[in-house]
DNA sequence: GACCTGCTGCGGCCTG
């Protein structure tokens, strides 16, 4: 608290409301040594005491979050907290619950609050307990709360009769997502179970735009949240962009069957500069995907090594055992020697690993939010936050795509910075109809009450639930799609039942997961598991592989045990992951992007090379007249211009398509095989035409079934949820518009 | 051009 201006105690006159707390809680505060409460928790006392209404917490990361909601419920629960659950916590990830389960247990323990876990990881006999004499706070994951509904189903009105509050942690994490929806769609069923509302309190990073926040948490009343807001403001931020060139594929040498040592060069530039830069410190170096990660942390402990320097480096991905997993989190957070992460976003959120020197950038940021968020691990003890940008572009050549000469890496990433520093960021992602989790939800209905009527389900998840998007018209297709499925039966009276193949999904473990997930290779060295791999990985024994920031060769694979045992060796190789989604740049981004193209500001952060490459950009984009047109023809190929998100390039290109254009898209570009006047006659079609259906537009998509239960929704659903997700079809259409002006 | 999250009940074996 030593930022904080200090006062003798915490009833200062600033902290009026911390005498409302229970004396027992404000003697905890004390033995504490706080100095005074922080302004969120300052903020939060007088609603949540109230125990009527909801309320978002949203400040930065270790701001206090927890103690704000939980220092007025425990006043609540102070004099009594039994007879049943009384206050549900629900957080995103096992170890952020033990972690809240350490914290809490503190302040509770002296007020005889007791404090219960339920997770995969907790034994029954706990879990037994808390059946049996239900009482005081209930720390749970969104899969466990569902694996209660199903398990549970008769018992869970009285285990939480007398229920009063619900936190949802990472409120941030949830929105817009299949996890999200189940978690939106169990608190609606567990205040259905008790014929009453529940008043919810969300803790979240600061997101721009707070009512799409306060809409998730109470769907259909989000204006009547009390948003309490506790922003400390940016602080100093020194950034940097490097640029870097690659060798263009042409020039490389090829690669051999044997893993060879060396490095493509530009990798070793990147490397070299982190190595200097971050040795004999603490670090986040963000590399964007599991192999970067693998590829980043190998290379930096042979420098280490080479240095004759204990390593610093080590990787950090969700394929890695959690065993090295904490030891690297541990490493990091006890500062006793220097350390830095090699990461994915498992480290944006969530753990708390300390203060670090600075965060490190390598390749172009999947968002301006991700961004942010990674740059909120810097620099929180007062000092400035420090940013660097490692971005690679490739040498140009004779056949060089177009999208290299106009250096859209690097473009886009500069775009990205200077929409940061105007402090705006992507919003959360809404509009989706969410129709595989309402596979699941129904299917848990069901399986919760042994049967329901289809129009009390319509009512229950629908109508008044978090599927309100979902017309009863559509929800009746909906269920006569799955009875053909064999998913729901139906009993003489109508009653909606589990079906052969529904019975066998809510029966397996995998259910209670809103997401699903792929069968993996567990991966051993020695008797210790480093993490796992896809097992659709070609692996055999002698190959060589890179893993855990280190070199292996496959000693033997256990095919029945999906074992795959490995030995230290000298070379290696980056193993590939499974590919998933596609990432999706912003509208605003691109806007961005072209301001930079036909502006000519030198932005203060890019170091000479990075320079160097923006003038090669802006060359390209004047050589071409792109601010003047946004078609462009070059010999058997017509480029479009959209200077839209991806959801505007990608409905064009189904447009095109649905002409009998052949369309690839390549980051901004729209690359159509044809001459410049079909194009324009397609796109004048569409114009005329108006906004496109967006259901019709998905004909041309190969595979629209992406999330967990989407193989069992009708067809014409599921393409309007496709459509809804990744489409934009009145964008589109005003895009095209201009593009033909 | 991606990333992350989570999970029950039961049978079988070992140890104290």
């Amino acid at each position: 608290m030593s930022s904080h201006p200090s006062s003798s105690d915490p009833s200062g006159a600033a902290s009026s409301a911390f005498h409302r707390l229970h004396p027992q809680v404000r003697r905890w505060v004390w033995t504490q040594g706080w100095k005074e409460l922080r302004g969120i928790q300052e903020a939060a006392i007088v609603p949540i005491l109230k125990g009527t209404q909801d309320v978002i917490l949203s400040a930065s990361t270790a701001s206090g979050k927890t103690e704000a909601a939980f220092l007025p419920i425990c006043s609540r629960l102070a004099e009594d907290a039994g007879g049943s659950v009384r206050a549900i916590y629900v957080g995103p990830l096992k170890a952020l619950i033990n972690d809240q389960f350490e914290r809490l247990d503190g302040l509770c323990e002296g007020l005889h609050i007791p404090v219960h876990r339920w997770h995969g990881d907790v034994s029954q006999g706990h879990k037994a307990r808390l059946l049996q004499s239900p009482a005081g706070i209930l720390l749970i994951t969104p899969e466990s709360l569902e694996a209660l509904f199903i398990r549970q189903g008769s018992a869970l009105a009285g285990l939480f009769s007398g229920l009063e509050h619900i936190v949802i942690d990472e409120l941030h994490a949830f929105i817009g997502t299949e996890r999200g929806c189940q978690l939106q769609s169990l608190l609606h069923r567990v205040e259905l179970s008790l014929r009453r509302t529940v008043p919810r309190v969300g803790l979240s990073a600061t997101l721009g735009d707070m009512s799409l926040a306060a809409e998730f948490l109470r769907p259909g009343a989000g204006a009547k949240v009390r948003l309490c807001n506790s922003d400390s403001g940016g602080g100093e931020l020194l950034l940097q962009l490097r640029g870097y060139r690659k060798r263009a594929p042409d020039m490389r040498t090829e690669e051999d069957e044997e893993p060879s040592d060396d490095l493509p060069e530009d990798e070793h530039d990147v490397g070299a500069h982190l190595f200097k830069t971050l040795r004999g410190t603490h670090n986040l170096v963000f590399a964007n995907s599991r192999a970067n990660v693998e590829l980043y942390a190998d290379l930096l402990r042979r420098m280490c090594e080479d240095a004759r320097l204990p390593n610093e480096f080590f990787p950090h991905h969700g394929n890695l055992s959690k065993e090295l997993r904490e030891e690297a989190e541990a490493a990091l957070k006890a500062k006793q020697r220097p350390v830095s992460l090699v990461c994915t976003t498992t480290l944006e959120m969530g753990i708390d690993v300390g203060s670090v020197q600075s965060i490190a950038q390598v390749g172009v940021p999947p968002s301006v939010s991700s961004l942010r968020q990674r740059l909120g691990r810097s620099g929180r003890k007062g000092g400035p936050s420090v940013l660097r940008l490692y971005l690679q572009e490739a040498e140009l050549t004779k056949t060089s795509p177009l999208s290299d000469q106009l250096r859209v890496r690097l473009v886009q990433s500069v775009a990205m910075l200077e929409l940061l520093l105007t402090n705006w960021f992507e919003p959360p992602a809404s509009g989706a109809f969410h129709f595989s989790t309402l596979v699941q939800q129904l299917l848990s209905l069901i399986a919760q009450h042994g049967g329901v009527k289809a129009g009390e389900a319509f009512l229950a998840l629908c109508h008044e639930g978090p599927f309100a998007r979902v017309s009863r018209e559509d929800f009746v297709r909906f269920l006569r799609g799955l009875g053909q499925r064999e998913l729901l039966s139906q009993s003489s009276d109508g009653t909606l039942l589990l079906g052969r193949v529904g019975e066998r999904l809510v029966n397996h473990y995998s259910f209670y997961a809103a997401f699903a997930s792929v069968e993996e290779f567990r991966l051993v060295a020695g008797g210790r598991t480093l993490g796992t791999m896809p097992i659709d990985q070609p692996l055999f024994v002698g190959t060589y592989l890179i893993f855990g920031g280190r070199r292996w060769r496959v000693l033997a694979v256990q095919g029945d045990e999906k074992v795959v045992e490995l030995e230290p060796a000298p070379a290696g190789r980056v193993p590939v992951f499974e590919p998933t989604g596609v990432g999706r740049v912003h509208d605003r981004v691109r806007e961005q992007m072209r301001a930079i193209y036909a502006g000519d500001g030198l932005p203060r952060y890019l170091d000479a090379r990075a320079l160097e490459l923006l003038a090669e950009a802006r060359a390209t984009f004047q050589r071409w007249r792109l601010n003047e047109r946004s078609i462009v023809a070059s010999g058997m190929e017509v480029h479009v211009f959209p200077w839209a998100g991806d959801a505007v390039v990608h409905t064009l290109a189904l447009a095109l398509q649905a002409r009998g254009l052949s369309v690839q898209t390549l980051g901004p570009v729209l690359s159509v095989a044809g001459q410049q006047a079909d194009v324009e006659g397609a796109l004048r079609a569409l114009v005329a035409e108006g906004p496109p259906r967006a259901e019709s537009l998905t004909r041309h998509v190969v595979n629209m079934a992406l999330e967990k239960h989407d193989g069992f929704v009708p067809e014409d659903l599921l393409a309007r949820d496709y459509a809804a997700r990744y489409l934009d079809a009145e964008g589109a259409w005003r895009v095209a518009r201009q593009v033909l002006q």
